[in-house]
DNA sequence: TCGAAAATCACCCTTTCTGGTGACGCGCGG
DNA sequence: CCGCGCGTCACCAGAAAGGGTGATTTTCGA
């Protein structure tokens, strides 16, 4: 804002320089007042649309409609740290949410089914769950999984 | 547009009138040079300003943002009917979903844990799904749950 | 290179879940 | 009135999941 009311006193200035140059040539050569207040107008006029539009420029209206979109799956990584969830872990937390069993998951993740339930035993652990159904839920709702 | 052509012409009409005024009472009263061209001046710059401002009040972007929206949870009947899955059953697959071991459901609902496990049954049986995070999994792709 | 965190695996015991079978009552339409 | 779908309940055996403890290897940053 400031910057523009100091372009509009420079412009004013340099405007006082021309119209006192025009009056020098209006007196000099004998025009008429009609062209002289022409001029000015029209200068002021150009000024004028020129400083509006500089005005209004950025004062575009961003609306904001509402429309269902697909939402891509985000993580929320604040949650995981916060929970101190590894990416073991989280790997597990996803089998589980497919709907795998341990030893199924065992057989995906190439590791042992003693294995797949230490890692689901302490994803529930920080998950404060007693089910790996209730994991599932929590672990949805904290945006851990999509 | 072409109105705010009109009514620039118009505008310029009136102008060139109280000009024409103006410049009577310069001859008549002996004043400046400078403040005729001062008043044309900021005449023409407040019609500038005005034009301006009025030319680009329309001009408001309409941006479209496609924002996750909260996407209301509609059930998918056809496919419950297709499954043969009843009110009962539904009910007892939103709660095994919430996370609910099946004494905690036949608390919730009123039963005996046998009878939820019968319920439970079916609905894997229905779902073709061997376990009940199988069963959760399948049911919100289908749209059964939310 | 040293140590902590992570990942891996095993064993035992309890709880939960699943599958199968059978049974009873209730309401509704043929 | 009888059958059928639905909801209810029970029992049992086996599978899966969960809890606890202990241990070894890998990884990775200070």
């Amino acid at each position: 804002m400031w910057r523009h009311i100091l372009l509009y006193g420079v412009l004013a200035g340099v405007l006082v320089a021309v119209l006192r140059g025009i009056e020098y040539r209006w007196l000099v050569i004998d025009h008429s007042l009609e062209i002289y207040g022409g001029l000015v107008a029209a200068v002021f006029a150009s000024v004028g649309i020129w400083l509006g539009l500089k005005l209004t420029r950025k004062r575009i209206e961003i609306r904001e409609v509402l429309v269902p979109a697909p939402a891509v799956f985000v993580r929320d990584e604040a949650q995981v740290s916060a929970l101190g969830l590894t990416p073991r872990e989280l790997e597990i937390l996803e089998f589980m949410a497919a709907g795998l069993s341990n030893k199924e998951i065992a057989e995906q993740a190439f590791v042992s089914e003693n294995t797949v339930k230490t890692h689901a035993s302490r994803v529930l652990d920080k998950l404060g769950a007693a089910r790996r159904t209730q994991a599932i839920q929590r672990a949805k709702e904290l945006r851990l999984i999509a």
